[in-house]
Order: structure tokens, then sequence, then C-alpha cells
DNA sequence: GGCATTTGACCACC
DNA sequence: GGTGGTCAAATGCC
């Protein structure tokens, strides 16, 4: 039960695969809305009494939900004029799963997502396996961190199609996070990095819930900066941006404290991970990658829109990374 | 030759 | 015993 509920698995197994994909994406447009109500909070929150800022952070988020709401009625789901269910305990951006087995206890991922770049994180694996899931039309494929003997970084994901749509739709389930992400990795700071973790729970200071919440709020702050980056990008292209303007520092700060957030360790270009668009231009990452969960575009054809459609399939985006 | 991927075998969990 | 996760030798690519 707490399998299926968790994985979003229906029983018996008899469910057709069209009725599972029409599920996982009523299931994925579900949480787009989720997370933006709990995104729009943030921002409000963070931006409160700064004027433009916050009305236009108001403002593109409520067209974002209001977008989730659009597909949801669209895809005739019951739950589309629900306010958004409650967050499934112990996980983090939540997605359907294929697998039809009870999970193994020490199996439980810290984070799943569905996305049709399964590879384009930000993060260099290596792969290590492959194997035929029963009940399932796909294999799974198992990752790890490139640099797990380098540094022991102890993280690894599985891939699985889900989805024989166009384009194709993956389940990556995340496990145990990186120590390697570092610039300069130093194993004394990763023992460090580590006893400060352990110490930090031990004190309660930051139990597991807390540390996913933590890092769920990072996202949350990571995307909007880059919205209200691309937004001031714009801005400055119609009109030079007032010396004090509230929304421009705002935005400014935001993008400070989503590049440190969010922007992956400098790695090696591979065939798997390659590394980050930058652009030249603005001299900052374009991001091409949906970070955890949250699909955030180039905007540089679409200023002032967001692009969150590409992962989940619908029209208006594309990342042009072939799996 | 070095590195990444493939794939069958092994092992642990349920 | 069935299933899923990992290991390690074999293979392929650059």
């Amino acid at each position: 039960m707490q399998a299926q509920s968790r994985l979003g698995v229906s029983g018996g197994g008899s469910m057709s695969a069209s009725e599972d994909e029409h599920e996982a994406v009523v299931r994925e447009l579900t949480r787009g809305r989720q997370l933006t109500a709990r995104l729009r909070a943030e921002a409000l929150r963070a931006l409160r009494g700064q004027g433009q800022a916050e009305a236009t952070a108001a403002l593109i988020l409520q067209e974002v939900s209001r977008a989730f709401t659009v597909c949801l009625n669209i895809m005739g789901s019951p739950t589309a004029g629900a306010p958004p269910p409650p967050e499934m305990p112990g996980l983090g951006a939540g997605a359907a799963a294929p697998s039809l087995a009870p999970p193994r206890r020490d199996s439980i991922p810290r984070e799943q997502k569905v996305t049709p770049s399964p590879h384009y994180d930000g993060y260099q694996w290596r792969k290590y396996g492959q194997k035929r899931i029963t009940k399932t039309h796909y294999p799974r494929c198992y990752y790890r961190c490139s640099f797990h003997r380098e540094r022991g970084c102890r993280a690894t994901k599985q891939v699985q199609q889900c989805g024989g749509g166009d384009p194709p739709q993956y389940l990556v389930m995340y496990f145990n996070d990186h120590t390697c992400d570092t610039a300069a990795w130093e194993p004394e700071a990763a023992a460090a990095s580590a006893a400060m973790r352990l110490d930090m729970s031990g004190a309660g200071l930051l139990d597991e819930r807390g540390v996913q919440e933590e890092h769920e709020r990072q996202v949350l702050v990571s995307s909007l900066a880059c919205v209200l980056g691309a937004q001031q990008q714009q801005f400055h292209h119609q009109s030079p941006p007032a010396p004090d303007a509230a929304g421009s520092s705002a935005a400014a700060a935001a993008v400070n404290v989503a590049h440190q957030a969010a922007e992956p360790p400098q790695r090696a270009r591979t065939r798997d991970a390659p590394a980050p668009v930058v652009d030249a231009a603005a001299g900052m990452p374009r991001l091409d990658v949906d970070v955890v969960g949250l699909d955030v575009m180039d905007y540089d054809d679409v200023p002032g829109e967001l692009c969150f459609g590409d992962s989940y399939g619908l029209p208006g985006g594309g990342d042009g990374m072939p799996f």
C-alpha cells in the first residue's frame, strides 16, 4: 500500500500502458501546480514590500498555476479544480514509477522525477548496470557518480523509460547525496562536510525532513531567481534600470542565491553530462537543465515567458537533448 | 591503451 | 523462490 501510493502505481498491474501514462501526466501536472503554489508563497514572502518584483512574481506564478489547471482540465483530471494534494512524506520531486514490485528498505529515493532528458542534470554519471524489470516494457539503467571511486561519492541514480511518447519520458530516481560537489574538492573537506551534516542531524538542527525541505526551498528560490533574472534581462533590454530599483536588486539577490544553491559543480565534459551552457553575452549559465524536478529553460528566445512545458511533453518547449 | 558501456552472474531483500 | 541491485569480465569506442 505504502509502496503503491509512494510510487504511484495502480494495483493489480491490470492498467494499460496508455492509462498508466495518462495517470503519470496528471500526477506530474498536479505536482507542478502544487510546486507553483509553494513557489508563489515563497516568492511573495521573500519579495514582500518590494513593489514591482513582488507584483511580477505574483502575476507570473499565477499564470503558471492557471496553465497547470488548464492542462489538468484538458487531461480530464478529477482533481483539476481541487487544491493540490499534500506532499508525500520522504519524497522529493515526486513522479509516477512504472515499477510494480514493492521497494526495498534501502531503495527509498531521495528524489525522483519524470523527464525527457534524464542524463542532463549537471552531474557526471557512470553506468554500472542495466536490468529488465518485471512487468515493465523498458529496462532500468543504473548509474553512479563518476567520482564514486575517486572521491567516494555515494550518489546513484536509476533511469527507466516510463512512456513511449514523443519525446519519451524517463523516470529518474536519485539515491544518496553527492559528496563530490565542491569545485575544489578535497577529501578533508568532504569528510568535514559529512561530519558537520552528522553533527547537525545528531543535534536535531537538521533532521532528514528538514534537510529535504531546505533542499526543496532552495529549488523554489532558484526557480524564482531564474524567472526574475529573465524578467530583469528583458527589462534591461527595454530600458536601463534605475540604480535603486527594488525589483532589480531583489532579482539580483535571488539570482545570487540561486546560483549558489543550484549551480552544478564544474566538471569535465562527457557524452552523458555536457558542461553547463553559458550565455556568453550575459555571463550567466543558461539553465536548459531541469534542476531537481523543475524545468527552467533558455529564455533568450522567449523573454519573460516561463517554459515549464518541455519536461512534460507540452507544447512550447524543447531542450534538444536527445537521449 | 585507456575508458565507458554491456551483460551475465552473484547476492541481498522481501 | 522471485525480484532487484551490484559486481566484474568482456566488449567496443576514441
